[in-house]
DNA sequence: TGAAAGATTCGCT
DNA sequence: GCGAATCTTTCAG
């Protein structure tokens, strides 16, 4: 496993994976949200590891009419209605698969969708995946950062942990420029500021005046 | 059983 | 920067 080798004679800067366990997790989906903004997604595939830090979140809380979780529970959005810290993955516009994290308490049907990370690891296997040379343009948007971190439905419904193949981690990055905005491409409670972002990053996606707004 | 909407992306102008 | 492609899920009749 692509596991932190922590040695104490490692003194090199090199970025320290330490798994973020599911009960460090903010349990109120907007904190988790913004929580989320600057740390690491750890994710083993099957041409190795990849990582990438979290740049762009949006938050879809409980009572949410935007949420998948509005209408209850059916088979598709169950993931959501598991506890803090388990992937929800599901397909938008035929093709574009979506990465989220569950949030609340189990039976609470919300989540926080993972829109954009600065690839940082296995940068090689994911421009195979993605067909695309740019670095920029591995991960910007939530349908290319799945298919960047080779996300599919066997992830649906796992915990965010290293046997899962998929995991978060805190490498001790300060996130002091967090900025906020509406989310991005929903039509439903379109105008709540649920969506969380690293300002003046090159690797968000959505449109410059958004990225620009005050938050 | 049919219709509509959707947490997007890519290519072209 | 704009508009079409795409196909699954959900809701209505």
């Amino acid at each position: 496993m692509p596991m932190a080798r922590r040695s104490p004679n490692d003194t090199s800067p090199a970025i320290s994976l330490q798994p973020l366990a599911h009960d460090e997790l903010p349990l109120d989906t907007i904190a988790l949200a913004k929580f989320l903004v600057g740390k690491m997604l750890v994710r083993h595939g099957t041409d190795g590891p990849m990582t990438g830090r979290i740049v762009e979140t949006e938050a879809y809380p409980p009572g949410d009419d935007a949420c998948h979780a509005r209408s209850g529970r059916t088979q598709r959005n169950a993931s959501l209605f598991l506890p803090r810290g388990h992937a929800y993955v599901y397909r938008a516009y035929g093709s574009a698969m979506m990465l989220n994290i569950s949030s609340e308490e189990e039976g609470t049907g919300a989540g926080v969708l993972v829109r954009a990370a600065e690839p940082l690891g296995g940068i090689a296997a994911m421009r195979m995946r993605r067909g695309v040379e740019d670095v920029r343009r591995l991960a910007r948007g939530p349908g290319c950062l799945a298919q960047a971190f080779e996300i599919g439905f066997d992830l649906d419904g796992k915990l965010y942990a290293p046997e899962s193949g998929i995991w978060l981690a805190d490498d001790g990055f300060s996130r002091t420029e967090i900025a906020s905005s509406k989310r991005i491409g929903i039509t439903r409670n379109a105008d709540q500021p649920w969506r969380y972002f690293v300002r003046s990053s090159p690797w968000v996606s959505g449109p410059a005046w958004l990225n620009r707004a005050p938050s």
